[in-house]
DNA sequence: AACGATACGGAGAGTGTCTCCGTTTAGCAA
DNA sequence: TTGCTAAACGGAGACACTCTCCGTATCGTT
């Protein structure tokens, strides 16, 4: 790639995240172009679609994602206390900007989304929590990566959506931790 | 009201359940105005914005929730059966049409949105539900109709946004009613 | 320095939303 | 019936956002 092409593909990368924390994710793309200072078809040959340009600015917590696995499994407390600090982590972690967590679910159902690469990084990182959990007889048998995947989406996306505050979403990730937990 | 303007804001209104249904709630309003024979400027004064001919489509259904929920009530088996028979059909009650989780959830954060009456009838239903349920001794105390909203509400968008299927709906909301039933 | 490949920019076409205002019509009163 | 007025109509067009096309500029190599 040449070199001006990379300098103004990170510069749009970069005021695209600015963009996104003020406006959430719908902003308008031109105004990312204007702000840039690149022409809207320079930004559109980077980035085809808008989601391919989300899918850049997320790539930023991709990396951290492994820590934060690591943080949350060294939580002290019970399982289910490791549990839910791993679900809370997890919701922050997708919902960065507004209407986050509404393009990784959809993201999720769409196998073309050139966001799914980070879905396949949550799932992974939801595995390696499951795994964990079920070998403490925490979990239930048969907890699925991908359903904790759309079971805290959900419940992410109605507290985007709704600008819960954290107390209220931590109740409802409780009823889920509790559905996920083994029944005694 | 005139006559005429209540034979236009009918057939606006069934042209546009109708569009909703081909569509999901995103269609084009020009269409709808389009195919009801009428002018955009016809559209837009009988219903300002596009939630507010959202909400005119779904008051169709409000008046059979509460048979819905008597039926559910009266589904044969044990609490959690009773609870999953409402669950599943209270999902199935806001997912009529593609879109409709999405905006009876975002409604439900909008204390402005017309669309709010809705989402008060339904968690109107939940709190009937709650009541018997509670009165059973099968869920937990302190479970309030708000959350079960957004619980459910989250697990429909996510649903509706994947086109999961029955089953795969069904394990998610299986969590939910474990997580809101009285641990024993 | 010259050249070809690569990248740039922004005008403009396409699409959907929503308003404005000149025209038409319903419904009432004389 | 006729006339009148308030209510309602319709659709052209302004606005906002997306996305493409292509003439121009720049990079990096020979």
């Amino acid at each position: 790639m040449r070199a001006d092409a990379k300098r103004n593909r990170d510069r749009i990368v970069e005021v695209a995240r600015l963009v996104f924390r003020e406006q959430g994710y719908d902003a308008p793309l031109d105004e990312i172009a204007k702000r840039a200072e690149v022409g809207a078809g320079t930004l559109y040959r980077h980035f085809p679609t808008r989601d391919d340009l989300v899918d850049a600015v997320m790539q930023s917590w991709v990396d951290s994602v492994d820590t934060a696995v690591d943080k949350a499994l060294a939580h002290e407390g019970d399982g289910r206390a490791v549990l839910m600090a791993w679900l809370e982590t997890y919701v922050g972690l997708i919902s960065l900007h507004r209407g986050g967590p509404a393009k990784i679910t959809t993201a999720m159902g769409d196998p073309e989304s050139p966001i799914r690469s980070k879905c396949q990084v949550l799932a992974g990182a939801n595995q390696r929590v499951i795994e964990r959990l079920t070998d403490d007889g925490v979990l239930r048998d048969g907890v699925e990566p991908l359903q904790l995947c759309r079971l805290v989406g959900g419940v992410a996306t109605v507290a985007d959506q709704s600008e819960l505050d954290a107390p209220t979403v931590r109740s409802l990730l409780e009823v889920v931790a509790d559905g996920l937990v083994r029944q005694p």
